[in-house]
DNA sequence: ACATTCACG
DNA sequence: ACGTACGTGAATGTC
């Protein structure tokens, strides 16, 4: 068995993976998308060639490449964009730490380096892989020289294998034979001239009946066509000066000693050290078979079940005055902590003091939660991961005060790294022992796969403790550090005035649910079936065939193939099925007005009807999940149900609203703020006229529309207060004369116009938004009133497209993010005066700009009072909040 | 797992 | 030349 060597073309295959990787980035804000695709690649030929050499060559000075979308773009090159440059020091280091050669030599290309030693390698009997994103180099394949080409397709990456037969197979020439092609047609991408005339099919054909370069020039009057064999005469020069350029070097002064690209241990300290900083956690992986490095925690977990013992440990913390807990139990819901899977406390109270307490023997569940809520009762610090999932047993022995949801002695560090960051997708704890501690820890699916916590205890004690112990200790030692981050962002208050009061607040809503009549929603979505069964057989029958409705590929197919109707393709994948689009056809063609009518049936039976069913609970209620660390502005989301879109816009949609009613002998009270953005807006942008038009109480659009476009305000038509309302959430989203030009079916001019007219009438709102793009310039993020961040990273971005979203968001965010929080205090100041004058009445849903409250009809006139006034005054700005609140006896009735 | 569509604010 | 309005979540089809 030959030895056997892999090459590897760095620029290349780094350049490959920047564009086929999503855009990635550690916290340092270092791209690391090309990184990522480069390690993955490499693995992945690592597994499959097994080989005994690898050396990964470079060019001294960072090429450039072709576009990828124009890779025939006037022969231009992009240059290498910022966001890839900065990688290929890093990814060299990496390769460093993990003992893999790298070349590079000035005045030698890295084709060259690969070239020379392909074939020397070759000529000593191994076998060579050559691993590069450019065909260039299929010159080189052999019959022991395999060039291969990796292609990203979709997800993951393929990989395309020349031998010099493959080539051959391929494209009709030999590997020498693409030199001498290249030489006649030019490759304008790599300064190759060429001969003029001569395409890629000339060249083909040429070189078919003159094998090479030498011998047609040999037999050039043999040449049938006389432009070509006159333009071959002429440019002779050029022909063998392209030829040369063409030819990778195979004997260039390379200075290698196999032994150099030898391999060796890959999983290095300094590589973990490198991966870990550069964020690759599925990566880290490999690392953890080579080293079972026990983090040094695992050592100083006690665990107990000892009644004395515990007591103690309750004491010990007492007197700590503060600890990171965390409450064992699996539950996707909030619940009352007897219907959870309880089954023990972890608690740290100092670095080396960290307890876990299984529930067993003497420890029951309620005596630990018990002791947990005493400790809360008695004022300790309490540091854990998921407030919101802690409460039930937090607060078993009841509430240090009865009407307050707001505690400085409590820190959830799961909310607190949002607000640092709200931008990711996950908050790990493992995630949050990395970033704030500089700690790995193993994590639940390293230690126990999918076993549930029960699972785990019973079968793996030992994971399961260091899990617990290693959770409460990152809320231990994570929460200073937290604290101290919120402080110096500016965001100490907003965390403990708004978010963590907030979360209580949600905990209760969730917990209480709302009531769903579960055989009206039943029969709603029966009454749909029907017509959603007839038009299924009038569109089958207006199409002539049989197909699924529900699949946009085969729809589009129908439409704009088979029938031959007008409208682009629009998608990657295909035809553009949306309803905006087929809106415009359905005048003209009744099978498009069935097939949204069709769409709109089924979208309220599969998702309202039958998903609204599944989530109803033995108490008859749906109990959704309130999120508070989704969102990038800082609103709450809701799943499973998401009970913020239940339909509202069209008449047969917003029926459902009728099964969410109110227990007995209690009716719905709704509120929703009157365009809070907008006055969020006035207040910030300090704009006198948008000020003055609020102060004055009437119509909004009107007043803008007649402002606008210069109308007395009776004569405002109803087109010009149409326009100026789009305009005015225009600028609310963050104005682009595209966008609004899509949204009122105008030219992009005329929306200009409309824009800049807008900003004529309010001055300082057109030099708030642009002060806001400047300062997230600036500062990498932007701001809400009360001092929650949005980072925009999009601005720093070379691609035209995502900064200029990044301009949109920054002019949104501030204002998006402003009214969240408004609407957070009056959650929490709602909540409080509910508690604080005993009323059973209690929050249902938060619909971004609306509360529901399920009323004791013994106190309806109270709690309408109250909930207005407490929306209305959740933040006074200069211009008043404006509520209009409405009661009736189930939701459709209480808008 | 990803794309498309559509429900809400 | 580029190709979008901001923020979400669920269902469905396709790979």
């Amino acid at each position: 068995m030959s030895e056997k060597l892999v090459l590897i073309d760095g620029h290349s295959i780094l350049n490959r993976a920047f564009y086929g990787v999503p855009d990635l980035s550690n916290s340092e804000g270092l791209h690391t998308n090309a990184i990522y695709g480069f390690l993955n690649i490499l693995f992945k030929l690592l597994e499959e060639e097994k080989p005994e050499y690898l050396t990964v060559a470079f060019d001294v000075k960072a090429p450039t490449f072709r576009h990828e979308m124009y890779p025939e773009y006037k022969g231009t090159r992009k240059p290498m964009p910022q966001e890839l440059h900065e990688q290929v020091p890093v990814m060299k280091q990496v390769l460093h730490a993990m003992g893999i050669r790298t070349m590079e030599q000035p005045g030698l290309e890295a084709d060259d380096i690969l070239g020379t030693l392909a074939k020397r390698a070759e000529k000593e009997g191994m076998d060579v892989s050559l691993v590069s994103g450019d065909r260039d180099l299929l010159q080189i394949a052999s019959d022991k020289i395999k060039i291969r080409i990796p292609k990203t397709k979709g997800a993951r990456t393929e990989v395309e294998d020349y031998y010099a037969a493959d080539v051959e197979a391929k494209y009709g020439v030999t590997p020498a034979g693409f030199i001498e092609l290249k030489a006649l047609m030019g490759d304008t991408a790599d300064n190759i001239p060429g001969v003029p005339k001569v395409g890629e099919k000339t060249a083909s054909e040429l070189l078919k009946q003159f094998q090479t370069l030498d011998n047609l020039y040999a037999h050039v009057e043999e040449v049938t066509k006389k432009a070509v064999r006159e333009s071959l005469i002429a440019n002779k020069d050029l022909a063998y000066l392209s030829l040369d350029l063409a030819t990778i070097r195979i004997d260039s002064p390379v200075v290698l000693d196999w032994n150099e690209a030898r391999l060796g241990e890959l999983y290095t300290e300094d590589a973990y050290q490198l991966f870990r900083k550069l964020e690759f956690k599925n990566l880290l992986g490999r690392f953890e078979q080579k080293e079972t490095k026990q983090d040094s925690l695992t050592a100083k977990i006690h665990v107990t079940s000892d009644l004395a013992d515990a007591q103690e440990i309750f004491e010990a913390v007492k007197k700590a005055g503060h600890c990171g807990f965390a409450v064992l139990s699996d539950q996707k819901k909030c619940r009352k902590i007897e219907e959870t899977e309880f089954c023990g406390l972890a608690l740290c109270w100092g670095e080396e003091q960290i307890a876990v307490l299984p529930a067993e023997g003497f420890l029951t569940a309620q005596w630990l939660c018990s002791q947990l809520s005493d400790l809360y009762l008695a004022g300790v610090g309490l540091s854990t991961f998921e407030i919101k999932k802690a409460y039930p047993a937090l607060l078993s022995n009841g509430e240090k005060d009865q009407d307050s949801c707001g505690t400085k002695t409590l820190f959830d560090v799961l909310i607190a790294a949002y607000l640092l960051n709200p931008l990711k997708n996950d908050y790990e704890p493992e995630d949050i022992a990395k970033e704030q501690l500089d700690r790995m820890i193993r994590t639940r699916k390293q230690l126990f796969e999918k076993l549930s916590l029960k699972e785990a205890y019973a079968q793996r004690p030992e994971e399961f403790y260091e899990y617990a112990g290693t959770l409460a200790y990152v809320c231990y030692a994570a929460m200073p550090v937290l604290s101290q981050k919120l402080e110096e962002a500016g965001m100490q208050k907003l965390f403990d005035e708004i978010e963590m009061p907030v979360s209580r607040v949600l905990y209760e809503m969730e917990k209480e649910g709302v009531l769903v009549r579960r055989q009206e929603l039943q029969a709603y979505g029966d009454a749909l079936v029907d017509r959603i069964n007839e038009l299924e057989t009038k569109i089958h029958e207006a199409a002539g065939c049989e197909f699924n409705i529900n699949s946009p590929k085969q729809l589009g197919e129908i439409l704009f193939e088979k029938m031959g109707l007008k409208g682009g393709k629009k998608t990657k994948t295909g035809y553009s099925t949306a309803a905006d689009i087929l809106e415009k056809l359905a005048a003209d063609n009744p099978i498009v007005a069935d097939i949204l009518e069709y769409r709109g049936l089924t979208k309220l039976k599969s998702t309202y009807a039958d998903g609204l069913a599944d989530y109803i609970e033995e108490d008859g209620r749906i109990h959704t999940s309130f999120n508070q660390t989704i969102t990038a502005t800082g609103r709450i989301s809701s799943t499973e149900p998401n009970l913020q879109n239940i339909p509202m816009r069209t008449e047969l949609g917003r029926l459902i609203r009728k099964v969410f009613v109110p227990r007995d002998n209690y009716l719905f009270t709704d509120a929703d703020y009157s365009q809070i953005e907008l006055r969020v807006l006035a207040h910030i942008s300090g704009d006198e006229q948008l000020i003055e038009a609020y102060k004055s109480d009437a119509d909004i659009h009107r007043i803008t529309a007649s402002k606008v476009f210069h109308t007395p305000f009776e004569e405002v038509t109803d087109l010009q207060r149409r326009n100026a309302k789009a305009v005015n959430f225009g600028i609310v989203y963050g104005i682009s004369s595209f966008g609004l030009s899509q949204d009122l079916s105008i030219t992009r001019k005329e929306a200009a116009t409309y824009i800049e007219q807008y900003f004529a009438t309010y001055p300082q709102v057109k030099t708030f938004l642009d002060k806001q793009v400047e300062d997230a310039k600036q500062n990498g993020y932007v701001t809400t009133l009360y001092g929650r961040r949005r980072p925009i990273p999009e601005l720093k971005s070379s691609n035209f497209m995502q900064r200029s979203f990044g301009e949109r968001v920054a002019m949104n965010s501030p204002i998006q993010g402003t009214a969240a929080d408004i609407m957070k205090l009056a959650m929490i100041h709602v909540w409080e005066e509910l508690h604080r004058r005993k009323l059973n009445s209690r929050l249902s849903l938060q619909i971004h700009d609306e509360l529901l409250i399920e009323t004791d009809r013994a106190e309806a006139t109270e709690v309408a009072e109250l909930l207005k006034d407490k929306m209305k005054h959740a933040a006074e700005l200069s211009v008043s909040l404006e509520v209009d609140l409405h009661t009736g006896e189930n939701w459709y009735d209480a808008k």
